[in-house]
DNA sequence: AGCCGTTGTGAGAGCGCTCTCACAACTGGC
DNA sequence: GCCAGTTGTGAGAGCGCTCTCACAACGGCT
């Protein structure tokens, strides 16, 4: 008479029941599945459908002391700056890696330093399996606190350097260079360039890659054509027009984001100048913002989703759930060439 | 010599010898801490502190068959049509509430029908004590799986009429009332609308909203001023350069987001006629790129944070099991006039 | 035939916690 | 001073699972 419902328990030993086998036999058919002989199998499994049944992740937790969970740490301060759906893919991205490994992902979204102390020491007492922290500032513990104890750890975006731990970053050098050399390839000679906060790794490195471009080129190297930003559109803005006013003088921009760039353009036309005839500009990042200005920006595009899923396969490689035994990975970026730096004429609209 | 180390493993058996008291004892504290002696527990708090315990997870979990977790879904149409800190600032919202009640946000994102099956039986199951679900497609039937299974739910956004489903909407008719209205003061008398695909119910909404404020102001109510779009820029601009193309007069127009009153602009300027002197625009979200436009975009800003909050307490409420009365809530927006539609003469950037 | 090595299965001991229940130690009313 | 009521504490039984170990069954080998 008993129908199955959804909301009664089923337990191992229910199933175990049912196929007339014992708890342990069932255990090891949901599990690998090793030396359980195939015509038993066949009929555990049957039951098991036929029933339902889902292992119970919390008595599975205790007893083997992992939870399947895995943390994303999210700064608060971080959220401000990624404008553009750049979590909504990084987070496709992991839980596309993670889905399949039967793995969850736990949001965390420290707001003090205080929230962070907290949560170094929520991992730190094996509540989750490991953890993911994304763009943090430079200074940042956490990845060493964590490291030290043995949590597994990965890290979006380059850590300090020393921090020992395994990290999937986004080549800021490379996409820099892409940049500018596209800048110089368009004849422009004196680049200015907007950075973003130089405590984040990634704006030092678009800065090394503006640097070794224009080192490269043999151009201008001129130090005052080095401006900062903190990522968003009015500092640069203003970095510019300050720029200006002081009687500055460039045919070119590279901005180490999307924001700023526009910040850039504004200032440009403010002073009465033309993108992209006057000055080519480019920026980073690729955003929606990009696509949708006038002229549409010419961008450094990264592979954020590919980055997610990096992430989440190094962090199972350190669970052991992997045999893969990558360390640090870094991604690849691509330029693409719109309006402002008049670089392609079929984008630009007309 | 047991100097503590975080790694060893803490019970509370451990605490229990530690305080001198029983591991019941300890529960007690640790949980509401009823009927305990208070010197007792003074002991015993002071020995939680020196040893650094924390409960586990798993085994509470195994007897409360609670796992102080709850779900947040966020399927993967939606990923694509937020830009903007859309999601960062919905879960610092939701992790805001949720963290003092000591629950943890997994987040959950099917690719596909079949993912999101599976998800149903996942939470149905009793994996995660409760869900939130934001912005499905109107013919989603997960809220109602859901609900008839008894497991909390809220939705984010309003659900299909008759769903028995909590909900925390944003007022969309009334956002778009205010972006029309503002039009119409300006002295717009045909004002287009763009509207985003029908099957969500904020587009319908925002349609709604535009539909009742020009039959308010007794104006033109032609229906082909209503175009389609798909939320994104491409789709307006195609559009609104149809309705050029074909002869269509306007002097106004209020796009159902960012993106596609952005679209709309390229339309505009395309067809020779300028924002704002010849076609106000407003736009919807209040997004980044309404900011960094030229000119940039008033539009209507929705309390992101706080709706994140609240479905944080309405899904605590729900497991809370104050089994009482359906919570729903609908917050307010606001319109934030910049240059776009000339009503606002410092924020235009001269 | 006797022994060993496989292979397949079951019994049982926990994992760390909550919760019921029993009980000790105090009240206080008469 | 005795019983009822209150308050504080401990013992112990699981929650559903994994994992070790014992052991049955069945070859293949001398």
């Amino acid at each position: 008479m008993s129908s199955r419902r959804l909301s009664d328990p089923k337990t191992l030993e229910a199933v175990a029941l049912a196929a007339g086998v014992s708890r342990a036999t069932v255990s090891r058919v949901v599990n690998g599945g090793n030396r359980v002989k195939p015509a038993t199998r066949t009929v555990v499994e049957r039951a098991i459908h036929r029933m339902g049944y889902t292992p119970n992740r919390a008595a599975r937790s205790l007893v083997t002391k992992k939870t399947d969970s895995v943390g994303l740490v999210i700064p608060e301060p971080t959220t401000k700056l990624f404008g553009d759906p750049f979590f909504p893919r990084l987070i496709r991205g992991i839980n596309s890696v993670l889905g399949e490994a039967d793995q969850l992902l736990v949001l965390l979204t420290p707001q003090s330093t205080h929230d962070e102390d907290q949560l170094g020491h929520y991992l730190a007492s094996g509540h989750l399996d490991g953890a993911m922290l994304v763009s943090l500032h430079g200074a940042d513990p956490l990845p060493s606190f964590l490291a030290e104890r043995g949590i597994p750890v990965v890290v979006g975006g380059r850590p300090m350097p020393g921090t020992p731990v395994d990290f999937v970053d986004v080549d800021n050098v490379q996409g820099a260079l892409q940049a500018v050399r596209h800048l110089i390839s368009l004849g422009r000679r004196r680049i200015l360039t907007v950075t973003g906060p130089l405590d984040m790794a990634a704006a030092q490195d678009r800065l090394t890659g503006y640097r070794f471009a224009v080192a490269e080129a043999r151009i201008d190297q001129d130090p005052s054509l080095e401006l900062f930003g903190e990522f968003d559109q009015a500092s640069a803005r203003e970095a510019v027009e300050k720029f200006v006013a002081s009687g500055g003088k460039f045919d070119g921009v590279f901005a180490a984001s999307d924001a700023m760039a526009l910040g850039a353009v504004a200032a440009i036309t403010r002073a009465g100048r033309r993108v992209p005839e006057d000055v080519a500009v480019v920026g980073y990042d690729d955003s929606a913002i990009a696509l949708s200005s006038d002229p549409p920006l010419s961008s450094v595009r990264q592979p954020i989703e590919e980055m997610g899923r990096e992430m989440a396969r190094a962090l199972l490689a350190q669970l052991g759930k992997s045999r893969a035994v990558p360390r640090s990975v870094v991604l690849g970026t691509e330029l693409v060439v719109r309006g402002s730096s008049g670089g392609d004429a079929t984008e630009r609209g007309e």
